[in-house]
RNA sequence: GGGCCUAUAGCUCAGGGGUUAGAGCGCCCGCCUGAUAAGCGUGAGGUCAGUGGUUCGAAUCCACUUAGGCCCA
């Protein structure tokens, strides 16, 4: 009756559906149907009504292409969060949004209709544009389901919705009833060509030949009081530029406020440069030689005057810290209406925005001289004629990257046109929302200088696009006199009909329909308008995404959390709190925490040209979406994040572990009745309560991470524990106990409650990390009393009690010391060909007399502990503790494969020790 | 050129003036074959990016440099 194979039938071995082949990818999918069906956003939803709110604010992503490795990262982290926060206990609702206008779809959207487009009106265009970001809308919101991301994907906010619209121009409605909207000029990137306003995107940089010219403007200003040497000598500045068709514009000179600049005198004269450019330009010249008569520094300069070369005029000198001695003379050319940084200068010192150039390329008629001519042509003339006047020190040619128009391949020009404003300054605003800045909790805490820095510099802000796909600016213009009608009140009719019927109304209808009836110019009482054919910047759309807040109890204003890349501290963060504090007077979120990037393996940014790209989906179909999310569960994502094959090798690893553990815990609770067999906290065995201790310890932990966002911490605990204290340790321990004890015997039912609390608690920690493995393991465990239908309906497990007291734990963490010690011992006991298995050893401790009590306490444990036959506890007078290895006595028993000399005593059972022989007399059902 | 950030073992992370810098994974070697495309053990891996400074003492504080990242120009 005692044969190998009916022995080995009677152990409780381990028994388990749950796979250890997980083939994430073919059962992610499946899962996701499971989630569909049991429509558990919408139950997850409805169990946390009437709990305290925590909203994150999803950032929408723009509805364009596929969605990659950093897009991933960041839904991921989002839904850590949403996840986390639910388990918490909060009613944290996750509504998706999309950001839909812009420039990216228009321009793809043309290129796609080619010469169609020009048969095509406005409203058919746009009806592209909007088909086109559907599509990707569609495609994207696949692929974040398939990560895993719990949402409300049947209800985003789309930033083309007529509500969402609406909306908008409520948010700038409050910045006219402010003051805060402006009509001014601004160089914008023209071409000539098209005469149309071409944004960054549609530039292409292109070698070009254009002069390059040194020009003296005399000094009107008197220096002599600072620099008597200089007295009663000509003096000029030198300036140069490659544009000498903006000279006509000039309006300043610009120093570097820190920067020494010489008065150097040759022949005659005094010239003002850059010192450290007066050798270089000295020789541009030809000066032969020359003398430095004084040295100042830009500081000196601001205020003065100097006299316009050909135009009878003056230029002053004012101070700018991107003036740069890398070319040039350090005195730069300043025209306010022709470049972005002369633009800037003059708005700093009060100039003119001048711009002298219409739609075609062609000075105005104020300009004398050039009236009329285009700008390119204009070049040489102005050349020849500050030579012939002998304002022109030396001309040349030089070959440069120069913007030029995407679709007519043209040189385009810088123009100021005008453009609608927000103010950052008429009310404070600026100042409001620094205000603010110091009042949201950044994380990690260096954002808040980051976007202070930022909100100090920037200027006005730009929300006009001479654009078709996104928002029209409710504005409109007398046709009679050239009034601008443009309001609250307006804007807030205008948002009415869009929220009826979407933005298209403004190209469906007439200007008098969609103003109030009887609407009269107040300036000369006209009553035919045009409409504005501006549409409002992308940025002031997706900043107004708060607006979807505050419009139920359930989805409050502000959000708790905005979650996004670093780079959204220019982007959405800045566009957001702007209107939050313009607009609502406050910050439209309380807490902003940033990512990082995700980088190639080497640690450089992923791009085409290094062909080093990552695409998400490939490697969810070859390893699985817990994949990834495992991958931002490890990081640190507030710094940059690497990707590449061996971080997808150690992922996949750690990955099997966990699952491993799940399925070893699993398999042993095959048959556990949780609400029969589990016993009393005071029944269980002092090593099962260890290892519910420790859990307890790891659930502490992990939860203070997940409050802190501090996912890895939540990932290296929990894996950790898995590695070390689980697989290592207490569950190789207890496999004798758990496979060779009677089925239904306290010491396996004590295992079994631990086990059963452990995975329990572990699947619930681990839930929002890996929510498809948790919910299968879930499924897999033992049903009992109220378990919940997914464990994404769970919370956390509760902090509870302690299982052991600390002073029993200090105990036993010195047990776990002297277990090492032991294991050292038994290496080189294998080593020596003494042993193989453990189970071949018998320890004897010789032990000074504070660890042979503490042996003593635990002596009938050991052997199990350190997982052997035999062990002997010998006292010692003083010194360290030994241990030796020797080969244990007895025989093997055929069922535990303890070495024990009770093997063969017992004539029922002779292949046995006196243990198993009990087991199958007494506590076998068969 | 400017603002902000990063650099600790092959990988992911700890440590933030005071013994010989830690963990897990991976790697090497071995054990087991009752978690088996699993499990267990031993061991080897580090000029804490570099240089200079502060200090009795620096991976840690400061400056600079190098390499990288984001944003802006």
């Amino acid at each position: 009756m005692s044969e190998p194979i009916d022995l080995k039938k009677s152990l409780n071995l381990p028994q388990t559906s749950f796979a250890m082949k997980a083939q994430l990818a073919q059962k992610e999918p499946e899962i996701i149907k499971k989630w569909d069906s049991l429509n558990l956003y919408e139950r997850i939803i409805q169990k946390q009504k009437g709990r305290p709110t925590f909203i994150l604010h999803d950032g929408p992503p723009y509805a364009n292409g596929h969605i990659h490795l950093g897009t991933a990262l960041n839904k991921i982290l989002k839904d850590f969060i949403v996840k986390s926060r639910t388990m918490m206990g909060y009613l944290s609702p996750y509504i998706p949004g999309w950001d839909c206008h812009g420039l990216p779809i228009e321009i793809r959207v043309d290129q796609l209709l080619g010469d169609r487009k020009k048969e095509m009106s406005v409203i058919d265009i746009r009806e592209e544009c909007r088909k086109y970001a559907l599509k990707f809308i569609d495609i994207q919101r696949e692929e974040f389901r398939r990560l895993g991301v719990f949402g409300d994907w049947k209800n985003p906010y789309l930033t083309m919705n007529p509500g969402y619209e609406a909306d908008i121009l409520r948010f700038l409605a409050e910045f006219f009833a402010s003051g805060n909207v402006y009509k001014g000029k601004r160089p914008v990137h023209w071409c000539l060509h098209c005469q149309t306003a071409l944004a960054e995107a549609e530039i292409e940089y292109k070698e070009k030949k254009s002069p390059s010219i040194y020009v003296r403007f005399p000094l009107l200003s008197d220096l002599s009081d600072r620099f008597p040497q200089l007295r009663g000598k000509k003096i000029s500045v030198i300036i140069w530029t490659t544009t000498p068709w903006t000279l006509p514009a000039n309006l300043a000179i610009a120093f570097h406020p820190d920067y020494e600049y010489s008065a150097a005198e040759t022949g005659s004269e005094v010239f003002i440069l850059a010192r450290r450019l007066l050798p270089v330009v000295a020789e541009e010249l030809s000066w032969g030689s020359y003398r430095e008569l004084a040295v100042m520094t830009g500081r000196d300069l601001e205020g003065l005057k100097a006299r316009h070369p050909f135009i009878n005029r003056e230029s002053v000198f004012v101070l700018a810290d991107y003036v740069t001695l890398d070319d040039g003379t350090g005195c730069v050319h300043t025209a306010p209406g022709h470049g972005y940084d002369d633009y800037l200068t003059g708005l700093a010192y009060g100039l003119d925005i001048y711009t002298p150039v219409d739609e075609e390329g062609r000075f105005l008629a104020q300009v004398e001289r050039y009236a009329g001519l285009n700008v390119f042509e204009a070049n040489p003339r102005i050349v020849s004629d500050m030579q012939r006047e002998g304002t022109l020190l030396r001309q040349a040619e030089v070959s440069h990257s120069y913007p030029h128009c995407w679709r007519c391949k043209q040189p385009v020009i810088f123009r100021a046109t005008e453009q609608w404003f927000i103010s950052m300054d008429r009310n404070d605003l600026r100042e409001k929302t620094l205000e603010e800045i110091k009042k949201i909790r950044w994380i990690p805490y260096w954002g808040e200088e980051r976007i202070a820095n930022m909100m100090k510099s920037r200027p006005d802000w730009c929300i006009s696009r001479q654009r078709s796909w996104g928002v029209p600016i409710p504005a409109f213009y007398c046709e009679n006199c050239g009034y601008i009608l443009a309001d609250e009140h307006i804007t807030r009719r205008v948002a009415d009909v869009f929220e009826k019927h979407g933005s298209n109304a403004w190209f469906e209808k007439s200007a008098s329909e969609l103003l109030p009836p009887g609407q009269k110019c107040p300036a000369c009482g006209g009553h035919r308008f045009k409409k504005e054919n501006n549409i409002l910047d992308v940025w002031f759309e997706s900043g107004a995404s708060h607006g979807i807040l505050g419009k139920s109890p359930e989805l409050p204003w502000p959000a708790d959390l905005y979650v996004e890349g670093h780079d959204q501290y220019r982007g959405w963060f800045n566009s957001s709190l702007v209107i939050g504090v313009g607009a609502r007077n406050g910050s439209p979120y309380r807490t902003c925490l940033t990512h990082g990037f995700v980088l190639d393996e080497q640690g450089r940014a992923m791009s085409k040209s290094l062909g080093n790209i990552v695409e998400p989906g490939e490697i969810i179909s070859r390893h699985g979406a817990e994949i990834l999310r495992l991958w931002v569960a490890m990081l640190n994502y507030k710094e940059d994040a690497r990707f590449g094959q061996e971080i997808l090798q150690r992922l996949v690893e750690a990955y099997r572990k966990i699952r491993n553990t799940w399925r070893f815990l699993l398999g042993n609770l095959y048959d556990f009745r949780p609400d029969t067999d589990r016993l009393p906290a005071v029944e269980l065995l002092w090593l099962d309560r260890w290892i519910l201790e420790r859990a307890r310890q790891v659930r502490q932990r992990v939860i203070q991470a997940y409050e802190d966002y501090e996912f890895h911490i939540v990932f290296h605990s929990l894996y950790n524990f898995f590695t070390v204290d689980l697989s290592a340790f207490y569950l190789d321990v207890i496999k004798d106990r758990m496979y060779c004890s009677g089925p239904a015997s306290k010491l396996r039912r004590s295992g079994q409650t631990a086990m059963f609390l452990v995975l329990g608690n572990t699947l619930r920690l681990m839930a929002p990390i890996l929510p498809f493995t948790a919910d299968e393991a879930w499924e897999a465990m033992p049903d009992f009393k109220d378990k919940a239908g997914s464990v994404h309906l769970c919370s956390f497990p509760e902090e509870g009690q302690p299982w052991l007291e600390p002073e029993t734990m200090q105990k036993i963490e010195r047990l776990l010391e002297i277990r090492e010690q032991v294991q050292k011992e038994m290496e080189k006991a294998r080593e020596a060909r003494l042993i193989g298995n453990s189970l071949e050893a018998r320890l004897v401790f010789i032990a000074p007399e504070e660890v042979f009590d503490l042996l003593e306490e635990y002596r009938a444990d050991l052997p199990a502990l350190f997982i052997v036959s035999e062990v002997e506890v010998k006292p010692a007078e003083g010194g360290k503790l030994t241990v030796s290895v020797g080969r244990a006595s007895g025989q093997k028993c055929e069922r535990c494969w303890n070495y024990s000399p009770s093997v063969g005593q017992d004539p029922d059972y002779p292949a046995v020790c006196e243990r198993c022989a009990r087991v199958l007399r007494y506590e076998m059902k068969i």
